[in-house]
DNA sequence: GAAAAAAAACCGTCCAGGTAGTATAGTGAA
DNA sequence: TTCACTATACTACCTGGACGGTTTTTTTTC
């Protein structure tokens, strides 16, 4: 068993401890521990923590950008696909974005450094979006209260009501259309 | 000399290591030497390290409650006065920011639940914008939107330009007037 | 208003426990 | 034989917190 597997499990462990349990949390054991391989076997595909913590962020921008480009590709619009895309995903994929919290918080506590594919991924999206064929003004605040769904989740600070969500969503998408 | 100031000093320090050198740098010892204090004084001001951090995140609850506080009671505004100031605030004063970004690390890192203060304060805001005189979806959505400026902030993942940023903000601000 | 007592605000060291990373010897599958 | 591990032991280091002082400030008493 186990190929490329072994390390995406890997990496899913850490994003899980991260999650439930804190970034102190993440020790090297632990993550060994929780992804059934031996401390020795963990350190084989990843050499050190940071390089684990390397591993989570360039998995969850890989997959983050694939998912977007995903959206756009199925998007039949002709304007505002991409900041649509970006709305959709973000509200409605509960996956990607635990993972995206767990990876942001492990690399802004180990190294900065690491958020770096973090953010070309967020530079190559908003060319994007304020090439999407809409006023980018507009187009910029939806990314932001796009992004503001996404902090209070983060932080687990404000959720707001599934309607009031919903409400929000719809208003942003009729926004675009508009 | 130091009346409660030096609980306060010792605060900006834990903010201070925690912006500059990330949360696993912020121990008890290197608060100490930056707050220029020995070991056993901070302790003697704060009996833990998550009790330290509980005080960062109560004093930044405190103060930028009463940053807004302030704001409103300036605004001579009928309609949409709360959602206002806290557009003001949170794009005009890189300082408060700064130290709630490092209380919210360290809070989400050591113990979830220190962030309670923050919780409440939120909490008290969006009923005071959704009962703000203007239609409480759309002031959430400049909310949301102001969050997004916070948490690219945060994460120092993509900064606006100061044009845009500044097109961004006049564009909420005309339409909460709308 | 000075001396004495008490409380507050510190200082600096020590230690047990935990952690990253190294080392090493071995195993089963392809 | 190589790859992808397991299992265990070990080192070197760091950190939270306890603890036992000491100094400064405030309060009380005479």
């Amino acid at each position: 068993m186990a190929r490329a597997t072994r390390k995406i499990e890997i990496l899913h462990a850490a994003s899980k401890i991260v999650s439930e349990r804190g970034i102190f949390n993440l020790t090297l054991e632990a993550t060994a521990i929780e992804a059934g391989v031996s401390k020795g076997g963990l350190l084989y595909h990843f050499p050190s923590k940071e390089a684990l913590v390397k591993g989570m962020v360039d998995h969850l921008a890989e997959n983050y950008r694939d998912k977007i480009a995903a959206s756009v590709a199925e998007s039949t619009k002709e304007k505002g696909k991409w900041i649509q895309s970006y709305a959709d995903v973000t509200f409605n994929n509960p996956y990607p974005n635990k993972e995206m919290h767990a990876g942001l918080l492990a690399a802004k506590a180990v190294n900065s450094d690491l958020l770096d594919p973090i953010r070309d991924l967020y530079n190559e999206w908003q060319i994007q979006i304020e090439q999407d064929g809409i006023d980018p003004v507009k187009a910029t605040i939806i990314r932001l209260a796009t992004d503001g769904i996404w902090l209070s989740e983060l932080f687990d600070i404000h959720h707001l009501g599934e309607q009031r969500k919903e409400e929000v969503y719809l208003k942003l998408k009729n926004w675009i259309d508009e």
